[in-house]
DNA sequence: TGTCTGACAGATATTGAAATCTGTCAGCGG
DNA sequence: CCGCTGACAGATTTCAATATCTGTCAGACA
């Protein structure tokens, strides 16, 4: 019983990820997936009702492992406003990268979200809980003043988009873009900050 | 000499527009609006260089047309907070309502600004101008308190993105939206207030 | 007994030949 | 003379025949 033999979920997914690297979403079939690992097609589905939930769990893969340093940021201390652009910054740059590296598989991973809408949108409220945690931070550290927590960060995601959401990623190469985003960044801190005198 | 006879870019563009909403983009041809204008189609190319520049001249009117109840608001005065809260719900109104009253023709209108590309960054200039109209007259009025007003501008355009971008236009149905734009709004005002004692 | 195979039916994608469209231009007709 | 026509070349799209893929399942194999 040779451990490397044993056809697991992991050992599939694994080989999905390289297919569609090799192929790209359109020309990736489960055949192929199957030749790669060298069994039959039949047992992949042993192990995943059908294709469409081979890729929701591609997807959820790849969210997981873009989301790890954003947690961390997250769940770390220190005071609440650098820590908060700290997190928006590094949101941008984890996504920016992604497309600057390697454009086509950035591609393959968006439509393949696409499809995904609930991995997603579970992914997406995983985001706003982590903004929402610094905000609360913020309150109890006294830097922040905040109505409806929930609601604000919500907000922040949400004024954010255009940085985050793949929808915009031509833009993100433009030169203007690093100046954008710090008058964003700058409005929105303006905006949860308790006032000056 | 029949004027209702004569050939003007502006009969052609109201007959484009006709078999836009009859075919949508994808089956549109020029030959088709020649046929409604019961011309030739050479005719048509006497009047616009291409099939693109036709295209580009209807995405313009489009365009155009929605961005008129805004040029008012931002032209009007009265306290800039109001303005600029009512602006941002206008312009997110307009758009709400195109694609709820008819969803296949602001599809059509959608794909066909993914070919204007610049007449649609020249459409977003001018909305960054209209917001940054407001914000300089409530810094003036004393109510507002902005670094770099076009800078602020931009970052108030680019921080509603969400809620203007067709992009996003699935999302603008949802029971939840009008919460968070009030969540929006008010994040938004709040960085750009002065602030209060 | 439980995992994997391979053949199968229905759904989906590919392909290339035929039809249609875009953009041009010489010339018609008012 | 001037705006319009209609035939044309090359590019693009359509369509239907063909090939491939997805998902199932009865049975092999260990």
């Amino acid at each position: 019983m040779n451990e490397a033999v044993v056809l697991t979920p992991e050992r599939i997914l694994e080989a999905t990820e390289d297919v569609l690297r090799r192929f790209g979403l359109a020309k990736a079939t489960v055949v192929d997936v199957a030749r790669a690992l060298d069994v039959s097609h039949g047992s992949v589905y042993r192990h995943f009702p059908s294709k469409a939930s081979l890729r929701d769990a591609v997807a959820k893969r790849w969210l997981d492992r873009a989301n790890e340093p954003l947690c961390k940021l997250a769940a770390s201390d220190g005071p609440a406003p650098e820590r908060l652009e700290k997190w928006l910054r590094t949101a941008f740059t984890i996504k920016q990268k992604k497309v600057c590296d390697d454009p086509e598989m950035f591609a393959t991973y968006l439509a393949l979200a696409q499809g995904a809408r609930e991995v997603v949108e579970a992914y997406k409220d995983k985001q706003v809980d982590l903004i929402a945690k610094i905000l609360s931070d913020g309150v109890a550290q006294g830097v922040f003043e905040v109505d409806d927590v929930k609601a604000t960060a919500r907000a922040v995601f949400d004024a954010t988009v255009r940085y985050h959401h793949p929808a915009h990623a031509e833009e993100w190469a433009k030169p203007e873009c690093p100046s954008r985003i710090d008058a964003l960044i700058a409005l929105l801190l303006r905006g949860v900050r308790v006032c000056k005198h």
